[in-house]
DNA sequence: TTGAAAGCGGTACCAA
DNA sequence: TTGGTACCGCTTTCAA
């Protein structure tokens, strides 16, 4: 008995050779159809690849064209189920391109990211994707200078990088108008993390729709949440604890509206009958919430599918075609009209 | 101006020998501390590594060492926050060991999961971790002829196979106990997909837990779900147009249980005033739903996280000390005694 | 149509 | 301590 058990080695392309009788060329254009060979040697070489059950070296493959045939998916956070989706989307726009995407995270850590993305050129990734995070844009256009990137949640267009935005402010505007619409005039906004462009963004669209309507911003109804749950509780037992009056809240994104939600059923705050609450993001367990959350969709499983194909068409030397995604405001039943 | 924008390429280690006045096998072994090297020429190479920002091409040293540092990870759902979390405890346990993560998704369709792993032995990782799904133990011993691999939700320990399994049946043993010694009688079950050795497992947990009781069972108490929200919503629909009585419903998975919950929402039906709900998983967001939900925990991080350690350690030879992880009731706020 | 051989970017053995 | 060199598995000229 040997020492330790040993994968059994997995057969090469030389193998194939030999047991067909021909030469490792012959193998090669065979596999890639790189030229015309012979009825006789194709059959041979057909036999041994599938009596071995011969599949080439990728690693081998990669090194000798420079190209690793992967996309290096840099993304935050696994749990979070912004960035799943996102993924889902990249995914999809990957099938069958013969690209496997390779995905790393950063943890919202700017150092951290940058080593990620180290990591992925390290490996050889042919493109990469940045969903979000902390990076520079300056950061992110050197990486530009070796492959091309694209990355989610700014505006860059400069050589191989690329950047897909949504419309944050809009997307706020969208939900505020909608609350104003309803009758609401004392509206809270529960804001996430200032250092995220998004968030910045978000606060904006309210601000800027409460304005357009006349109505006077107070900041006595924003408060600080960190775009999870358990900000939105806090911001929620805060905001009742200063005794501010309000009829609506409207969350920096879905999570915040969940925290919130709970919140107010510790208090045995009816919604939407007391309060409506308005999230942002549209997260698939939104249609689920009791209620069913009101909130505003982001197109992130195409914003991935989009950011993914347009890496690839970069690779490809095709012009990429950018269009712009929309916000949309998804009615359920978490805010109703005033009464 | 060239034909078209080319990536700048980067430098490799014979550049940086040539730069630093030396022969490539001293800057490998500087590199790999693999021998001793004088100091001014450690100093030269230094310099020269800094000045091209030189990073070694991974592919070209898994090619040659055979070993890729990858572990390929085969999923099911990127979407579903059950295979999330286990992703979690995988890109844990894989933190700092040099490998990284190469996920794929086999969409719970056997054809395409051994496909996918065929893609990653293509890829030659060095080791592979199966999170459930549908390939056939059979089918997972002959990968396992090749390469070490763990696969969760079965029972096998044959070669360089592992397998990570979490008692299902006493976990809805667990579950159906409490609602029992809750003082319910009549506690329906809302099954998972019937071709899942999981689903089979709970339900028969259920079934024992009753009979331990004394309790007939009864099937028209049980109905088919799918894992996910939708069948929850329609299998409380079914309930309750049956007309059966029953105080408590039992969901195969917590999924299941948000859509039950919502069902019960639109009747005007209280949990857990009038029904008391309870799931199984322990999802992230059964924190957050209202009310809060009571589940069996199952510990998937930690069984992603204990899938990938053990991995590693066949890797190094080592004998993988599997631990069996227990599942856990956590008792919230959406299920209480019957009066 | 086919094979020989160089080379992708490293590693590691051997000799000096 | 250092350099030369064969080789990992595959692709791609170049000649035959």
């Amino acid at each position: 008995m040997s020492q330790s058990s040993h994968a059994s080695t997995a057969s090469t392309l030389h193998e194939v050779a030999r047991i067909a009788g021909v030469s490792p060329s012959t193998v090669s254009r065979i596999l890639n159809g790189t030229a015309r060979v012979s009825d006789d040697k194709r059959k041979a070489v057909e036999a041994a690849i599938a009596n071995l059950s011969y599949k080439p070296n990728l690693l081998a493959q990669g090194l000798k064209k420079g190209r690793a045939m992967t996309i290096g998916i840099l993304t935050q956070d696994l749990a979070s189920p912004f960035f799943t989706e996102a993924l889902m989307g990249v995914e999809a726009a990957l099938a069958g391109s013969g690209y496997a995407p390779l995905i790393v995270s950063g943890h919202w850590h700017a150092d951290e990211e940058a080593e990620r993305v180290e990591l992925l050129m390290a490996r050889r990734v042919d493109g990469i994707v940045i969903l979000s995070g902390s990076l520079s844009d300056k950061q992110i256009g050197r990486f530009a200078e070796r492959l091309p990137i694209v990355a989610t949640g700014r505006r860059i267009d400069t050589g191989q990088a690329r950047g897909i935005a949504l419309d944050q402010l809009e997307g706020a505007r969208l939900a505020t108008d909608y609350l104003l619409e309803l009758g609401h005039r004392q509206i809270a906004f529960i804001a996430g993390l200032p250092e995220h462009d998004d968030a910045r963004a978000r606060l904006a669209g309210y601000r800027a729709a409460l304005e357009a309507a006349g109505i006077a911003f107070n900041p006595a109804l924003v408060v600080q949440g960190n775009f999870q749950e358990s900000g939105g509780l806090l911001a929620v037992n805060e905001l009742l604890e200063t005794r501010q009056r309000f009829t609506a809240i409207f969350c920096a994104n879905d999570q915040t509206a969940y925290g919130a939600r709970l919140a107010l059923y510790r208090r045995g705050i009816r919604v939407p009958d007391d309060i409506s609450i308005i999230g942002f993001d549209d997260l698939p367990n939104s249609n689920y919430t009791t209620p069913p959350l009101t909130t505003v969709r982001q197109p992130v499983y195409e914003m991935g599918k989009q950011a993914a194909r347009t890496v690839l068409q970069l690779l490809n030397g095709e012009t990429p075609t950018l269009t712009q995604l929309p916000l949309e405001l998804i009615m359920r039943e978490s805010a109703r009209r005033i009464l």
